[in-house]
Order: C-alpha cells, then structure tokens, then sequence
DNA sequence: CGGTCAGTTGACTCTATTCAATAGAAGTGG
DNA sequence: CCACTTCTATTGAATAGAGTCAACTGACCG
C-alpha cells in the first residue's frame, strides 16, 4: 500500500515537533478514514480546521470552469496540509489514496498560536512550503516535458530513504499531467522513453525504480 | 514613476500592522536606494536579514544554467520579501527599477518573533503569499498565453484604487515573460491582440489603460 | 549624431496537444 | 471464480499554439 511509498515532505523534522505539540494539546485531533477521490473540502468551504496526512496521500487542486485541472501541490505521511489562514478554502482537497487523515479543529491551532515556538514552527512549515512553491513555478514556466518528469521523479525519491530502491508513486498519470501541467499522453510518452533510456524501471504503473539517479539529476536541472 | 504606479500586495493591511511593528523595534530597519538591475541577494547568499520595498519593485528570479529564468514573484511598495527562514537563499532578488529598500537585519526579526501577535501576522503574510503562489501555478501550468496576460493584467490591476485609469508597469516585457511563462515576443503579440481588441490602451511600454475589465476577467478565468 | 537596447511584427519550426485506437488492470455481479 | 464492464495506461498520427529566428522601428544615452 502507500504506507511505504510515498513519504513525507522535507521539512519533516519541523513537522514532527508540531506533531508532538498538537498531540499534547487539551483537544488532539480526530483521525478519519477518507476513501479514494473522496473530498477533505472544497473551494468556498469555510477553513474550520487544519489537516494531517497520517497515511494516504492527498492533492490540492485549483479546477478551471472548462474542466482543466492543475494540482498545485501533493502531501504525503506526516505532513500539515497548511495553506490557509484565510476564512474560505481557495483549494479543493481529495484524496489520492484512501488514507487516514488527522482533524484538528481550528481552536485548538489558534489556541496553539499563543506560543510563540509554535507558531515560529508553524511559519517554518509555511515558508518551506513557500520555497518550494516557488522551485514548482520554475517547473511550470520554464521546463520541457522531460525536465518535468526527471525534476518529479528526483524531488519524490529525495523524499524516501535512500535504501528504498523502489519508489512507490499513489497517484494516477492524470495527477501527475496535472501537477506538472502535461496531458496523460505526454506523461506517458516521456515515462516510455526514460524505461527505454535506461533511466528508470517501471514494474507497475504505480512503481518506479531509479536507475541512474546522476542523470535524471542533470536532466531535472536542465544542463543533460 | 514607479511610485504611483505598481501597487502592495493584498495583504496590505496586515503588512501595515507589521511595519507598525518594525518602526517601533529597537532596531528599525535601514533604507538603501538600489539602482535597476541591482541585486539585492543572490542564491546561496546567507539569510542575514529580511527586505521591505518602499518604493520601486524587486522581482524574484530562479536561473537555469542555460540561462533560462522564471520569475516566481514581484514585490512592490509595502511588500515584505518573506520567503525564506532557512540559512541560505534559493532565489535571487533584484530591482526592477531604481528602488528604495528598507533592510532589517536578522536579529531585529528573531527577536520580534518572540511576540506571539507579531509571529503571528507573519504566519498570515506567509500563508497569503502561498495562496497565490499556488494560483499562479495554476497560470503557468494550465493557461494559454491569453489567458496568462489577462491574470496578469486583472491581477495587477487588483492591487491598484478603482479610481486610477492609468496602471503603471514598471517591468520590461522579458520580465513579464520570464513571469508568465512565455517568451518576449508572445507578450507582445498578445499585448497587441488585447489593444486592436479594445480591452486595453497602450499610452507607452510600461503603461496600461483597461478598457474592457470584465472581459479581461472572463478571459483570464478562463470562460471567455 | 551614432550606437545600443527595448519592443513590435512576420515567417517558419517544433514541442506538446489532440484525436483515435488498442492493451491491460481493476472492479462488479452472477 | 469467471465473464463483463469500466477505467487507466500506452502508443501512433495529425494538429496547433507558442517558440525561434530575423528584420525593423523608435527611445534613450553617451
């Protein structure tokens, strides 16, 4: 299952002394099974609380009225789904997976804001996500399809340990076309090509093996 | 010049609160004037301190070893260049135009974040600054150069008094381009389109009237 | 006044999309 | 447990939207 797959983000260490706040607050939160493709809430939906990702995976979209979708970000194990302190949800959030997720209502974080280590903590967290909001940017607007691809595949192996040899990837060819502003075929089509190419082995469609990491690096950075 | 014309953010009120807060620090901040072009840091820099535009715009930039480069923010009067709480840069910061910058060094800032309110605003400021990180993915991943330009120009117009007819643009069109993803000459072509249309005037290159909002608007969601 | 730079426009090219067909995996119900 | 449906992924051929290359214009600056 995604257990041992896809795994939390960078900033773990940070995240984990919020875990051990949040546990130890007067109100922790209440964990929830959300099924495949369900909804945790949709754009408009007032923000009454923050999420964890416990196990699972879950993805933050922005839909367009004609259908077109971009997912502007992926959270794995461990990580704070914080983007908004605003009233109303701009994002929808769905899982990817069926995955357990944690509920901490919002009291119990703006209670938790008075301390001036957590919410340092907290700001942390978000500039983390703000940094790496702004590599994707670079990603969207200025990598061709292939840099795309390589840039996921090294930032998400970054994310396991490096014992791990087979990566474990949730979500569908259509969520990756969307994170990486793509279609399925193309995604597809460079994925073929990197097998092919001796970068990669693909055992399933939800697996992937990195065979030479130095040169999906340089292709990610885009001097290959 | 640039004074009346690019605008602060949206969270200009909560950024007011945090100049209040600056002001009466022990150790206000010190303005310097940078020249256009001029860097104010570059990647791998050491995070000695955090900037606040006063007057002009610095602009964002990430580079590609081949020279490509993605602009993933600007930041115009008011704005708080708060991105980054880790030891190093991974963005380069210059001017847009000849700029006035107040500099407040680390210190000033860890010290203030001792302050749960303080802490607090930069939370807010943080967490709207990824918000719109993440519709701007959005552009760069999902939208026709139409539709970008539109965004764009809806956006920038956003920031501006409704009274005002005439925006000011104080950046280049490659600076536009390296900001939405396209090329100089597209930003042109699709500038040119939008005038023969009559959705906006062009009294000079770094000056836009907008004629049509609403079309504007329906275009660059995307409905149009 | 000459030179450089920014912006615009045109002609052609190419990368990724669209449309279409097929193959394979997964879920459903008898 | 197997047949049937449906969804996901792959691959091919044709198309289109933005990029590249190039020429030209007008500002700005020394």
């Amino acid at each position: 299952m995604l257990a041992n797959g896809f795994a939390p983000s960078a900033c773990a260490q940070t995240q984990q002394s919020i875990f051990v706040a949040l546990s130890g607050a007067a109100a922790p939160g209440r964990n929830q099974l959300v099924k495949r493709d369900q909804t945790l809430f949709w754009v408009g939906d007032p923000v009454d609380g923050y999420y964890r990702v416990i196990s699972g995976a879950v993805r933050l979209c922005k839909m367009m009225p004609d259908g077109r979708r971009q997912i502007s970000d992926f959270f794995g194990p461990g990580d704070l789904i914080l983007i908004e302190l605003s009233a109303e949800h701009a994002f929808t959030a769905e899982a990817v997976t069926d995955s357990v997720i944690c509920h901490y209502p919002r009291p119990t974080i703006d209670a938790l804001l008075a301390d001036p280590k957590f919410s340092r903590q907290l700001l942390t967290i978000a500039c983390d996500r703000l940094v790496s909001a702004h590599h994707r940017m670079a990603v969207l607007g200025r990598k061709t399809a292939e840099e795309r691809l390589a840039t996921f595949l090294v930032t998400s192996a970054k994310r396991l340990p490096a014992s791990r040899q087979v990566m474990s990837l949730p979500m569908s060819r259509a969520d990756i076309a969307d994170y990486l502003g793509l279609t399925v075929e193309t995604v597809s089509r460079v994925l073929s090509k990197f097998r092919r190419d001796g970068l990669i082995d693909l055992p399933d469609s939800h697996s992937v093996r990195i065979m030479d990491r130095d040169q999906l690096e340089r292709l990610s950075d885009g001097d290959a």
